[in-house]
DNA sequence: AACCGAGGTATAGCATCGCTAGGTATGGAG
DNA sequence: CTCCATACCTAGCGATGCTATACCTCGGTT
């Protein structure tokens, strides 16, 4: 549905799914995808270097788990995370406040 | 303000001041800060590419003016571009929406 | 005269980052 | 055994906003 226009944002989503509870990326891209009621189908190749990013930043921690044969890497969101949630969240709404003026 | 996460909401952007009056570079970018309560302070490097690139797909024309000795660029929202504007305002409701639900 | 800020346009190159395309592997259903 | 869903990974592409720099005119200040 969307291409790049995801930009600059996609963070925050991610933060604020495991802001809920910790779940490996696949999970992470239904959950998605099940919040925005199937508009955001986000490919593996977003979503996982993204988890990785905030993982190097700081903002998440995982560790593997195995679940009948499977292995997964589970994420957590860090206090750091959830402090970076909270400013995510603030800047989207004053960009959208201000796209939606400039737009109206 | 904000960084790069103006990506792929920039045309319009400057669509939608276009869609108003005709206007040259410099005035596009004085409109949009106006208009967006000053948070939107858009480089010339961001802007004038942008512009070109609308005009070079059609969204937009152009002519020369010479106002007191200085010469502008006038652009001119055409036909497509005007289309264009309601599926890109569209589009951004869309995608507001989608990323409130998520973000919620 | 020299300077400087505001107005005005332009572009080469950088940086970011979502996405495409391809790869690997397991388990269950047909 | 084949197929599909589940599950992970990454090299490289493409799009595009931004930095830095350049060039020009005009009016007011020094």
């Amino acid at each position: 549905m969307e291409a790049q226009e995801l930009k600059g944002h996609l963070d925050a989503l991610i933060l604020a799914v495991l802001a809920r509870e910790p779940l490996h990326g696949y999970a992470v891209i239904e959950a998605l995808k099940a919040r925005s009621g199937g508009r955001l189908a986000l490919p593996e190749g977003t979503v996982y270097p993204a988890l990785h990013r905030l993982e190097a930043g700081g903002l998440l921690s995982s560790e593997w788990s195995t679940a009948s044969g499977r292995r997964r890497r589970v994420y957590r969101i860090t206090r750091r995370g959830e402090r970076e949630l909270g400013v995510r969240r603030d800047r989207w709404r004053a960009f959208s406040t201000t796209i939606d003026a400039v737009l109206a």
